[in-house]
DNA sequence: GTGAAAGCGCTAACAA
DNA sequence: TTGTTAGCGCTTTCAC
């Protein structure tokens, strides 16, 4: 059984343009990769065979016989999540730029499949890979990589044929607290994603640290974690809320849990940001449309994904760049105000 | 070049493992694929081979032999649209179940394209596409499919190799206004996505044709096209407004313009649903916390999805499925209420 | 049941 | 510059 380019009922493979343009096999093979020269005359003949049979070239086949696929795994925590989507996007364009092909692979919340993940975009014979985040242990990755380059979107290793783009998640974090607290707050809840992701930890460091570096003392009760996106935020601000606790900003580390917490907010009658003050993380579409429209962190996910395209390609062709990561920004809205005492 | 499985420093392909376990390579494959029956010692000996020099198949040569990659093109507007979130993760996830991967490709914008990616999935090999909404010509469609199975997503196509799986997308909008109407809503304004795609058109059918059986006059002035997400629908919003015509209610043909309206109205200090209801169109994850949360109508992007993975390997094997599309849902929730006179 | 042999469509030495 | 030849790693007849 086989499903190529046909001609009519004939199937047209690069043997048959050679033979209907009078040249050998590998002519029309260098003219379509332009490994070599060829003489004018020949390179009309095939092109003209070409287009007279509609020929398109099998990248199976070439991927079998050249050993390079031209295609990069990416595999991401979710295909469609909208953090990663400004990412994606840039990815697949980038990729495109540099005649490269994204196989797109999503880990579908079970993170216990990463690494099978990984070896079936091997045996689809990816020429490299592109991992954001993800829990594969550091030992593994070093070993893949030996066979296969890697870029990790937003985690640190250091390992031959590996490359990372890391934004400062901390920092962007601390931009948020540090923002509130030039406004005059002094207590400042958090609500962030549940789980101990590198994301998770480096925001509520970023937190942490902030406060502490601003003389203030941290405490741990106006820390909360949050599952579930919206449904998440709203039920740790409806907790913050009841615990009775003194505070009059929040910042959350996700703008999803933002949103929740914007609805709690409003179920309670609080007003933002006259009465609250709040901040999320990740800039979505969304946030400059919530009410109030959002102040947030806007994660540079255009830039990271073509920063990792090209420098997966980079490895591929065994140069190890050295990459610039853009920082991450403070988009100020309208959730903010300072505090009035 | 080549950069298959190894084991130390050596390869490790089908023959390898058949020389290891003492056997011919047609018996690995045929205990790799299941095609035959094999005694149990030889059996045992190949899992072991195959386990000793971590053996993983090579998924490009089995293509090119066998003629079939067990992959499927999947052509979407956007990779990371919020609006197909569903239906990707609902694809993804069913094709796997069924043995089979998706190649996602998005057209970026760029509808131009979208015929030349079809041939770029078919010199992929692709055994089928799963293609969603999209402008290419029918009778491109069909001579494509002659060679290659197809699965519309969001359009209706009648022709030998294609199937369609397609929601009710009028019949929604009819939900929604049909819902503003029960509220005692009379003049009731439309802001719908700009151009001329058929969700746009069965969009503004369906609230035509609803206001006419209501037995309603049908005011142009009311409605609006809108392009660019929030900032549209914010702009269309105002328009609408500041035209001073008489109106109740809005209902929105995509839950992002209806975002931007919201604010919109708000900026006017115009409460919804107080002095202003408003419907939506796809119900997004964010549509439960806006404010106020959003009434919407559920798009049911995963069924669609799944259905179509299984339309499409349906195809692939020959048969000729019958589809049981899901209707659309309404999701009444804060944005809307009976009209006070 | 099993193996030998012939390809899948293409690229890449190697000659000429 | 061009053609000939030998694979890439696998599946699949076709014999046995």
């Amino acid at each position: 059984m086989q499903r190529p380019t046909r001609y009519g009922d004939e199937v047209v493979t690069l043997d048959r343009v050679a033979r209907e343009a009078g040249v050998s096999p590998s002519t029309v093979s260098r003219i379509l990769n332009g490994t070599a020269r060829v003489s004018e005359a020949k390179r009309d003949a095939v092109e003209q065979a070409i287009r007279r049979l509609n020929y398109q070239p099998n990248a199976v086949a070439r991927g079998l016989a050249s050993g390079r696929t031209l295609s990069i795994g990416v595999l991401a925590p979710d295909i469609a999540s909208p953090l990663y989507a400004d990412a994606l996007r840039a990815i697949e364009q980038s990729l495109a730029d540099q005649g490269y092909w994204p196989l797109f692979v999503s880990r579908q919340g079970d993170d216990r499949h990463e690494y099978a993940q990984l070896c079936q975009l091997a045996s689809r014979q990816v020429d490299g890979v592109i991992l954001l985040a993800g829990q594969v242990e550091d030992e593994r990755l070093r070993d893949y990589a030996l066979r296969t380059p890697i870029c990790l979107i937003g985690r640190q290793l250091q390992a031959p044929n590996v490359q990372s783009v890391v934004a400062d998640i901390s920092a962007g974090a601390s931009m948020a607290v540090q923002h509130l607290l030039d406004l005059g707050h002094r207590r400042i809840a958090y609500i962030g994603p549940a789980g101990d992701s590198p994301e998770a930890q480096a925001c509520l460091h970023g937190y942490q640290q902030t406060l502490r570096q601003a003389g203030l003392e941290f405490d741990r009760r106006l820390v909360l974690g949050a599952e579930g996106q919206g449904a998440g935020g709203m039920l740790a601000m409806q907790r913050l809320l009841d615990s009775r606790l003194d505070f009059s900003a929040v910042f959350a580390g996700d703008d999803q849990l933002a949103l929740g917490a914007q609805l709690a907010l409003r179920r309670r009658n609080l007003r933002i940001p006259d009465e609250m003050s709040l901040v999320g993380f990740g800039d979505l579409p969304v946030a400059p449309y919530t009410t109030p429209p959002l102040t947030t962190v806007r994660l540079p996910g255009h830039e990271l994904g073509s920063l990792a395209a090209k420098a997966i390609v980079r490895l591929i062709d065994g140069e190890t760049p050295r990459l610039e990561v853009p920082p991450l920004q403070l988009v100020i809205r309208e959730s903010t105000r300072r505090l009035r005492r």
